[in-house]
DNA sequence: AAAACTCCTTGATGTAGATCAAACAATGAT
DNA sequence: ATCATTGTTTGATCTACATCAAGGAGTTTT
């Protein structure tokens, strides 16, 4: 809620206070939306969608993490995204999914019946070009994650990963210099997420605590020391292009 | 251009034969489109975008094959998209590009001054949800190459390469049953496609063939004997999802 | 027709990260 | 308090693929 807030100011101004719609709403456009809304949520564990479920619903995150991702049939797991308060989930034009969403944490949905939200993507240009926009934003993160998967070794995953945290979890808080941050999935899940096993993610987050990068002060609770190290293990570029 | 013909038929009223906008759009539209467009052409090899490089046009390949990739500061490239007829180049909203296109045949491309384009994807409904439903596609072929890149062996990534070139080749020709087909990259283009090395890609060929799977002609020319051995060999599901 | 490329294959060796295995928290249930 | 249960760490070993190396097979250049 908050962070929608910070994003983007007018939505303030918008009952719905979602980042994927509200932005240039008219009155009526508003109402419609308002109409078709109603809250989900979802205890940690619980499976949101299922591959090939029929999508009755889109809509985006307002609190807690989920995820998405897809099951070999011989058990092996990819996460292919991580759905934060903000993101959006499903897609206007389909009627099925192709990838299972998770909840990671217990999480809550604001959701829009999809057949009448797709009506207001056919008749209101501004809706369609923001749901463009944002399309292209998690397509340039899914390609910038290939780049992870194909070719980055398990450290740069692992710093890749936490720099992206850091940088997700900034946005909501200020500019306090070394804020501690959440870990919101288990090792396994980070493992899933980076094309690792979990003991090499364990191996590695001991590495970089070794080397004075990160300090835990819980399993699930850090803070980055040394950011520059951070964005050194990377191994992108000074500029650091932007991912998820 | 055969190709799009086939896909949409409706394409062949139009004078632009473009399969992101022209389906439904209406004669001030065409024309205004028909104003704005024009035919670049480039030589094998020749890089087409730099990342970074501003986006002055948008377009799709008419003819030829072009990859999407990155490159990392110590020389690591990872391939994050091949660029066939009739797919789009370009995102209108943004004024730069995060990846590198190479032209890696003689490739000729239909292109659209961005800023006009742009202002047609505001003003018509239907062009933004065309482009968005085409974002939404490419997105799930990323996730899906995730899967490939972070959980996939070797051999299932050489299968699933080869059974999305059946798939992607087939659509243009006609359903013969043992055509052969093009392959239209070197063994290391398609290393850097799939996250291994050129030597790897040679060896999985070779155990391919060795397996009645695969039979070349000439090193870029082969056909594929066993479909269901090679669908098999992918580690995807016996439906087997859309990939690219 | 020889030289110089570029691309591909094949072999020998090395290694990052997987797999197997055991023990150690932290949490919650009885 | 004791016992499960779930997540995590750490160690020993294994292996798929990378890396290093050399030679072959087509092209293009001279």
């Amino acid at each position: 809620m908050m962070l929608e807030e910070k994003i983007r100011p007018s939505c303030n101004a918008c009952p719905i206070r979602h980042r994927a719609v509200c932005a240039r709403c008219n009155e009526d456009e508003l109402t419609m939306l308002e109409g078709i809304k109603s809250y989900k949520s979802f205890k940690a564990g619980d499976p949101i969608l299922w591959r090939g479920d029929s999508l009755t619903y889109v809509g985006s995150v307002v609190e807690g993490v989920a995820t998405l991702g897809k099951t070999m049939e011989d058990g092996r797991m990819q996460m292919v995204g991580l759905l934060l308060p903000s993101d959006f989930i499903g897609r206007p034009g389909r009627s099925q999914i192709e990838f299972d969403v998770v909840a990671v944490t217990d999480v809550t949905l604001c959701c829009f019946q999809r057949k009448p939200f797709e009506e207001l993507v056919t008749t209101t240009p501004h809706v369609a070009q923001r749901l463009l926009e944002m399309a292209l934003d998690e397509l340039d993160a899914a390609r910038d994650w290939m780049v992870l998967l194909g070719r980055k070794t398990a450290r740069e995953k692992i710093a890749t990963f936490v720099e992206m945290l850091v940088r997700r979890q900034h946005l909501a808080g200020e500019q306090a210099p070394l804020p501690t941050l959440a870990l919101p999935l288990t090792r396994e899940e980070i493992a899933s997420f980076l094309g690792l096993t979990l003991e090499t993610v364990s191996r590695q987050f001991g590495a970089m605590k070794k080397d004075g990068i990160l300090t835990f002060s819980d399993r699930r609770q850090f803070k980055v020391i040394d950011f520059d190290a951070l964005h050194l293990a990377t191994g992108d570029d000074a500029d650091g292009g932007p991912l998820v």
